[in-house]
DNA sequence: ATATTGCATTCTTATATGGGAATATGTCAA
DNA sequence: TTGACATATTCCCATATAAGAATGCAATAT
């Protein structure tokens, strides 16, 4: 099996750097496409071919008036992505608190030491 | 040009959703690959690069004790991304705000209407 | 010394890009 | 109608998978 296409997921469709700079451009407003290629010095194909995957995921809404198209970041697609990579937070936050309990305390407790499958999904 | 490497960043590494399930399951604790591959029913080749590829953008680290490899999720390699989705969290946050917003004032403060150019990074 | 165990690496292949160029489509203006 | 303007779509192509199979290799057990 290749790579999972762009347009499987938001992860998937985030992974591409210039689609992460037209979401946060399109965070501030609404904007039509020519506003992107300019404000990011893309050309307008490629605007219209990354706001496609984009469309595809629900990562940007589009509303169209004469031949203007619109296009606006839908936050709520992100939502997820923030939320998975939150469930680490602790880990990155404990750190310096793990330091610190090492120093008093120094046992260790025998979790469950074999490999127990892991649920279904990795949310 | 062809998409980016799975390797170029943490974004595109954990694009893939058996690396989140190894991430989340290496969050645990440190395993033994053997361990992965029974937990998350997957061969040990597939196992192995996958970690390959964790490795190299920082999201693990290993330890080698004997002929055993022992992986552990660095939570710190994720955190990027986690703040990154979390720039729109007022976003999504702010729905359920503006509803009660609009039913209040409904006036139309005119920003900035041009395309001003995006700063270097979408961070 | 040899077999076994635990992992990593190599090879092959079907598939999906993303950029550039060219073109198609749709809407408004004269 | 004709033309300009805003976007979308299609083609071509170099590149990068991810999974499966086979193999390489170091450490340990016998």
């Amino acid at each position: 099996m290749a790579r999972a296409a762009t347009t499987s997921d938001a992860f998937n469709a985030v992974a591409e750097p210039r689609r992460r700079q037209i979401l946060t451009y399109l965070a501030q407003r609404e904007r039509p496409v020519g506003d992107i290629v300019i404000a990011l010095s893309l050309d307008q194909p490629s605007v219209s071919k990354h706001l496609g995957v984009l469309r595809r995921v629900g990562l940007v809404r589009v509303r169209c008036d004469g031949r203007h198209r619109y296009y606006s970041t839908n936050a709520e697609a992100i939502r997820p992505l923030h939320e998975w990579t939150g469930t680490f937070e602790r880990l990155w936050s404990r750190r310096l608190i793990r330091v610190k309990e090492r120093a008093e305390k120094s046992f260790q407790s025998s979790e469950s030491k074999s490999p127990n499958p892991i649920p279904k999904e990795e949310s």
